[in-house]
DNA sequence: ATGCATCTTGACCATTTGGTCAGGTGCTAT
DNA sequence: ATAGCACCTGACCAAATGGTCAAGATGCAT
């Protein structure tokens, strides 16, 4: 049978592959597309160099497809609002969610983060596309929502960056907040205190609470 | 006389070491520590890689000195607080001046991003000692005043991180801003409305504001 | 002019880089 | 058994890496 097949071959390839994924991540992460080696990820997948290779095709390959994976991550969490919502709501869901983002995908933050810091030449066509359009779709709804007296008038383009920074910040900052924290990790609970403060702090900080 | 001969030699010296290292912040801010190469400075610099490497003496020495520099500025910041001062104002005072820093330093912050990014190698000490002690004792402050009722009791540890992430942002992920924004650069204006934005969402979200 | 210190740089070195390739191993359908 | 296929990997390559060094250029006080 063709599904005893892959049984074998296909359970180690689909492992090796992800292993090799979980490792770049992490390469990418920390030392940037031209700081990483195929080397230092091959080690950290347990690999020899050439099975890597063999796997993904090349370095540049690799990055892509895991800036892809990543996209697929963010992607998945823009879902639509309509100026009928209720903006305390969609706004607190906004926050939670990025911030689960941040906290499930730590290394595919970051990263994002240094791809964006080197200019993002992989995501040029991305930001000025797709991610331009979301961003601005949003905005017309809070416009909205600030000119029917829900919100206060602030412009809704550096909201949504203050909701991406704050929350991302915990993810690419992570050495900093841990060193000043003296911490080893941020636990569950510390993440849940976090995103509770910048729910209460942002919500309240534009006008947008519970009862007036 | 002694003051002539520096006038020359060291004028020329000067040049050549601000250039160096106003490459060198450049390539590392997008690069990364181990993504960036002398012979890519040495070419922003327009000298020889030879001649980078008699003024800096390693790559290492280089790399220090820039985030050394970068923490100077940002010490120049930290001005010292007490509870007797007013919490508008110092908040206030505490966004625009870090949003400042990031205005007038955008290679710097992001130098500073990809090394914590990297997971801080070389400033773990500075991160858990010096800083910690001024965020814990900002945080003290803030705990008093909301304490005497001036602002509300949220967390000044992730407070602080709310101020420095959001400012930090508009350097290290200013590509992602201008593709979103479809902008060239972000002008004087711009930094002046976003500066505004943040204090205004900030101060209020925590419960701090001219008049109740 | 001469001595002295600083500056400049091409040639060179060992190591690492991303990537190729030929030759393997092991499994399965026939 | 054996042909076919996916998987695996050490050996290898040209290019780039950080760094050294010796030989020279430059400028200045004497």
């Amino acid at each position: 049978m063709t599904t005893l097949v892959s049984s074998d071959s296909t359970h180690a390839r689909q492992r090796n592959e992800q292993a090799i994924l979980a490792a770049a991540e992490q390469v990418f992460a920390c030392h940037g597309y031209r700081g990483a080696s195929v080397q230092g990820i091959a080690e950290a997948a347990g690999l020899p160099k050439s099975n890597v290779l063999y796997y993904v095709g090349s370095k540049r390959q690799l990055y892509v497809t895991l800036l892809e994976r990543m996209m697929a991550r963010w992607n998945a969490m823009l879902d639509d609002i309509s100026i009928e919502d209720d903006p305390a709501e969609v706004l607190e869901a906004f926050i939670r969610s990025k911030m689960e983002l941040t906290r499930r995908h730590p290394q595919g933050s970051r990263l994002f983060a240094a791809e964006i810091l080197q200019g993002a030449p992989f995501l040029q066509e991305y930001l000025r596309g797709e991610l331009r359009e979301w961003v601005q779709a949003r905005a017309r709804v809070f416009e909205q929502w600030a000119d029917k007296g829900l919100m206060d008038p602030v412009d809704p383009v550096w909201l949504i960056f203050l909701i991406w920074s704050s929350t991302q910040h915990y993810a690419d900052f992570e050495a900093q907040v841990l060193g000043i924290t003296d911490r080893e990790a941020l636990s569950e609970t510390d993440y849940r205190r976090i995103t509770d403060f910048l729910c209460g702090v942002i919500l309240k900080g534009c006008g947008v609470s519970a009862g007036p």
